[in-house]
DNA sequence: ATAATCTATATTAAATTTATATAGAATGGA
DNA sequence: TCCATTCTATATAAATTTAATATAGATTAT
């Protein structure tokens, strides 16, 4: 029940880049440099995100990615959806079909459910709501320390 | 972010003893052939269960399981928190210093959020509920059929 | 005794995750 | 034009986890 790191990485890598939204199309290898992951496994978590038209890259010398829509129009949990391949718990929530039990499975629709609740939660969390809340408790003490 | 089999099985498992619930202790070797699953993985899935004390056995001839409490006693979301190990949906939930950057994370309250608003859900679910929800709609339909 | 049932531990096969590696395509600028 | 830079595509591999199966043992009603 583990979130995989391709939706935990992906979500700072979209988070990164939305922090850079104002600066043009930004190099991968940096994002990769500031987040502590992999250049070479980004490039491959960034392909469903750039198919699914989240973002648009530019080759060549002083290329890079863009986000294609503002940070405010963008929630966790199309993300999580996507590099997940699924909002769903269960394989049968998305084809009932793998499992000769679905029509008549009593447990079937608590997975629907505890999934539904999951991803409201995530879809009301946008990229923007996430820059203004800025970092953990923990973190804005730090912050505020340095400011004082 | 799929639930393993462990919970998906555990959960069945729990839901056809709650329907015997009246019938003292019964074979796990039912169990695993009215739900079709494996009778020897049900002998592991069943071990935490035990431990935690949702269930108490009974050795030798005319032995077998039993809840120790009555189905309206016990959550779905309980069951699921005892055999993924955790209600947690990444790592640095339940312990910070797997990442060090645990303290300035921007997303990683988003994923405790998530997970809360699962459990949440799963909480209110007890298996009483489940028995009298019966099947799903399909499968009340089907019922209903054969009643009349 | 012995057959039935649960218990404990070890092993294994398959699948999935988490990367790394290699070669290629596009392009801005010298 | 050429080349360094950056993204793209595909292949490979190592590690981990999942999902079981296997074997031997403990308990107990009859």
């Amino acid at each position: 029940m583990k979130l995989s790191t391709k939706s935990r990485y992906g979500a700072r890598l979209m988070l990164d880049m939305a922090q850079h939204y104002q600066d043009g199309p930004i190099h991968l290898a940096n994002v990769a440099k500031r987040q502590g992951i992999s250049a070479k496994y980004l490039e491959q978590i960034i392909i469903p995100l750039k198919k699914a038209n989240y973002i648009r890259s530019v080759r060549g010398p002083k290329g890079g990615h863009a986000l294609t829509r503002p940070p405010e129009e963008i929630t966790v949990g199309e993300i999580v959806a996507l590099l997940e391949d699924s909002a769903s718990l269960v394989a049968c929530s998305d084809n009932p079909g793998v499992c000769e039990r679905s029509p008549v499975c009593p447990t079937r629709s608590i997975w629907q459910e505890a999934a539904q609740a999951m991803f409201d939660k995530l879809n009301t969390i946008t990229l923007a709501d996430l820059l203004h809340r800025g970092q953990s408790p923990a973190g804005k003490a730090q912050e505020l320390r340095r400011v004082l």
